[in-house]
DNA sequence: AAGGCTTACGCAATTCGTAAGCATG
DNA sequence: CATGCTTACGAATTGCGTAAGCCTT
């Protein structure tokens, strides 16, 4: 399949003049270092200390919030929340990540209000 | 498929107390108002005033820094770019609300960058 | 047992690159 | 006719909810 071995015209592919594309497609999601709603979702858990509340909170499933902090454990290298009895405990590190995560997402809760008032300012 | 018709133990799923969950499955990808990879992508057309050069900047191919200002716009309801002979024209909306969307993104970049840090300083 | 957290599984949805079309110079 | 932007299409990957398991109270 997507043989199409006749049909021998010069087209042009892209781009003509220079080297052919790195990869084969990249897959985007969540490759930047920085995933707000992961970071919603992890302040969330601080806030209320318990999965089962953000998730509630963020329209999640527990195993989605599960899913994503365990996710950004895995990209900081760092452990954010230990067992505690039948619930969780923040370590001393997601304390700390959490006010300069806050301050981050302020700022986006910030341009959030403004790109709405933007939009609907134009329209 | 799924019945499971028999088995009739009263398995509690998830939650037992309170009502089911809202949605079934809400992909999650770019639902937030704010894209940070978009918001990248926007901001290197800007800076380099084309498709195809941003295209290259940013790593992909311009079919998808084409479809992802497409994506902003209709999200935003403003028009960004205006075909300008064989290139695109920043309309002064965009200018403006690349300002703002510079200084997120900068933002954005020393979190990643305290991030980094953070991480590697506890491993 | 009941409540809370986590992993396995299947599925729905998204987004990518390639291909192809259209317009401009 | 070469360059640049955009849309259609198929492929690949992700991330969700459900189901099920484990552990504590």
């Amino acid at each position: 399949m997507l043989l199409r071995t006749s049909d021998s015209r010069p087209r042009r592919t892209w781009p003509s003049t220079s080297t052919t594309w790195p990869r084969a497609t990249i897959p985007r999601s969540r490759a930047s270092m920085v995933d707000l709603g992961v970071l919603k979702t992890f302040l969330a858990v601080i806030d209320s200390g318990s999965v089962v509340a953000a998730a509630r909170e963020r329209g999640y499933s527990p195993a989605a919030v599960s899913r994503q902090i365990g996710w950004l454990q895995r990209r900081m290298g760092v452990r954010f929340f230990e067992p505690d009895g039948r619930s969780i405990r923040p370590t001393s590190d997601a304390l700390e990540f959490a006010v300069r995560a806050r301050e981050l997402v302020d700022e986006v809760n910030r341009f959030e209000r403004y790109s709405s008032r933007f939009g609907a300012a134009r329209r």
